[in-house]
RNA sequence: GUGGUUGUAGCUCAGCUGGUUAGAGCAUCGGUUUGUGGUACCGAGGGUCGUGGGUUCGAGCCCCAUCUUCCACC
């Protein structure tokens, strides 16, 4: 894999690059929606390729271990086929997951114990674990397999925890270094930054993160209910650290106000639920402002869905009509408001990019920020 | 016509032997959502208990009348 830097903003730290993976090429800054269980909910991949315009989609390995399991990922050869996506997949190592169903489990040294939320049966992940059921996923970019810190989380914990990860990172490399691709094509490991909101714990973090020498990087531990401040904070301070010449992935993040201002303090890759998990919900992300489309005033109101969107759903129905699905229930909503979303978010990211190449980035950012806090 | 049955929120219904501000689900209205368990979660508005009398300290509940729903029989 191999990361061409190409234009750095001269009034922010935005930058504009393509990075090459086997599966084709992404241009940065990017947006990757999720598709967690081998599907971005309520979309086919051939809108995923042609409306949304993704370039690259997250899958989940906690998820599709569960389900369908690994042993029908393998047999279909790999999650590319299985589910047709010909483009480039990053897959998030569970270590989230771990996290975010924190009900039930154990961490240790060796690992984590965790209870399914299917069934309840036990399960045991370790680095190696993890790093062994990306390569048969078959990612482009696999992730590290790390302990994301809750929000408040207090130093010490922060501080050890934040040592494990990065042994884990060691175990994780080390089972990359010595296992091969199933697939024919190059799997890249990302390791992750924490040190929750400490400024100190970041640096260490970032520090021995770049050391790794990775070809990519990536900042954990955000957007877990800290102000938007300290998220801003700690990404700066660690990008300023990691290696500018290696892309940097802010997991998680954001909403569309939160991607341009980490874009501007040099992040270059975002994944995130809001524009998908939000649709399902009626949320719609548009350069005006948000919109919930549920509101009674949409109800007769039959302009398009988003007269500046890209996306043909954007231009061919309007807002009663999808207020109309949504509040109904009925599948078709969900996938217009989904497609919207994501296309919005992808072409966010294309305009951001556009300004960073011409140089106009700063004043186009601070415009769209107050455009996109609004609430229609 | 006679006997029985029914009437409580927009809809479908709970309300035990009469006892604080009459509840639920759905619907309506609003909000939340950040490396997706959950088309989810949280909250709000909305009822002169068919109507009119009566008994009682107190009635959605008991009594009378009347209207209404459905059923059976003539």
């Amino acid at each position: 894999m191999q990361f061409d830097l190409l234009h750095t903003d001269k009034a922010t730290k935005a930058r504009a690059g393509l990075l090459h993976t086997d599966h084709g090429t992404i241009e940065t800054p990017i947006f990757m929606p999720v598709g967690t269980g081998g599907t971005v909910k309520g979309v086919h991949q051939h809108e995923l390729r042609d409306d949304v315009k993704a370039q690259i989609i997250l899958g989940n390995t906690y998820h599709l271990y569960m389900r369908p399991g690994i042993e029908v990922i393998e047999a279909a050869g790999g999650l590319h086929k299985f589910m047709n996506w010909e483009k480039p997949i990053l897959t998030d190592s569970g270590g989230y997951q771990v996290y975010s169903m924190s009900g039930s489990r154990k961490i240790t040294e060796e690992g984590v114990k965790f209870q399914s939320h299917i069934n309840g049966s036990y399960h045991f992940f370790t680095p190696e674990r993890a790093m062994e059921i990306q390569r048969i996923i078959g990612a482009d970019i696999v992730m590290a397999f790390d302990e994301c810190t809750p929000y408040p989380c207090d130093y010490e914990y922060a501080k050890r925890s934040m040592h494990m990860t990065h042994r884990w990172l060691k175990r994780c490399v080390s089972y990359m270094e010595n296992s091969k691709e199933k697939y024919g094509h190059t799997q890249t490991l990302f390791p992750i930054v924490q040190g929750s909101v400490y400024k100190d714990l970041r640096t260490e973090s970032a520090e021995f993160i770049a050391s790794v020498g990775a070809e990519g990087n990536a900042i954990g531990g955000l957007s877990v209910g800290e102000p938007d401040h300290e998220m801003y904070e700690m990404a700066e301070l660690v990008c300023d650290i990691l290696p500018a010449d290696k892309p940097r992935y802010l997991m998680g993040v954001g909403t569309p106000v939160n991607l341009l201002e980490n874009i501007a303090l040099g992040v270059d890759m975002f994944d995130c639920v809001m524009p998908s998990r939000n649709a399902r919900h009626g949320m719609l992300f548009t350069s005006h402002g948000s919109i919930n489309i549920k509101n009674e005033k949409w109800e007769k109101d039959f302009s398009p869905l988003d007269e500046n969107g890209t996306a043909f759903v954007d231009q061919i129905y309007s807002k009663a009509y999808l207020r109309h699905l949504i509040k109904s229930k009925e599948n078709l909503g969900i996938q217009i408001a989904t497609i919207h979303n994501l296309a919005f978010y992808v072409k966010l990211m294309k305009d951001a990019r556009e300004k960073i190449v011409d140089g106009t980035f700063s004043e186009w950012k601070n415009k769209m920020v107050v455009q996109l806090s609004n609430r229609l």
